[in-house]
DNA sequence: GAAGAATAATACGGCTCCGAAATGAAGGAG
DNA sequence: CTCCTTCATTTCGGAGCCGTATTATTCTTC
């Protein structure tokens, strides 16, 4: 499981993984939505739209629009939140918890592939 | 150097360093772009439009329309083929290169910072 | 040289996204 | 209750990318 990583390397995964995400791509997301989908998922909730703004630098409305095309993918949900109806909670489903496994299982398969070459 | 990556560490990686990119991205490359850039300088020359497509399984005018944008960031440059004028040549430029070695800084520098945490 | 094949680029209509500004809804201070 | 702030969303004009189909150039074959 080990792997001795070089810059070349680094980069050779992130190209090959990239390359598959593009080729057989069921969703077509670009870099901001996927850096906003691995926050919802990764980091320590709840997540508004404004916290995801100022994480990830963005306008808000950048961030509001990124979540009408996740949810319509059914990749995130929001609801509002009860104890102050301003903000938006931002939610995982189970189809955004599948696609974000898929791509970890994508991660892998080419760190093994780097190993054994 | 030597990492134990789980499936879990690989997504933070690529969760961190997607935030980077888009937290202070200098210039801000689709996926596909990426993909593209990524191809031409890790897989052996020489590239041409009809030859990325294959590869990444997208149509022509992606290429084109990819080139065109990076060309007009430097990232990359296109000369004719003097054996057969019907095809493009991509080359590298100095600029590319810097961008995809800050690329692999960060990549590394996220790999450092998952070893110690 | 003429006809056909192959390559890259362009035209087209449609869709998505952009940032800035305006709008709507809810909370807080007095 | 009233004013002001704080959220998220929507609107606006503009820019970029999409796939399909077409064009322009070059090569190949006869």
């Amino acid at each position: 499981m080990a792997v001795n990583f070089r810059p070349v390397q680094a980069l050779r995964l992130w190209h090959e993984v990239m390359v598959d995400l593009v080729r057989d791509e069921e969703v077509d997301l670009s870099a901001r939505q996927l850096a906003i989908l691995l926050t919802i998922y990764l980091e320590v909730p709840p997540h508004t739209v404004r916290g995801l703004a100022k994480r990830l630098n963005v306008t808000k409305p950048v961030i509001t629009r990124a979540l009408d095309t996740m949810g319509s993918l059914d990749l995130v949900s929001r609801r509002r939140d009860d104890l102050d109806r301003r903000n938006v909670i931002v939610q995982r489903t189970v189809k955004g918890t599948l696609f974000l496994d898929r791509l970890s299982d994508r991660i892998m398969a080419r760190i093994e592939m780097l190993k054994t070459a």
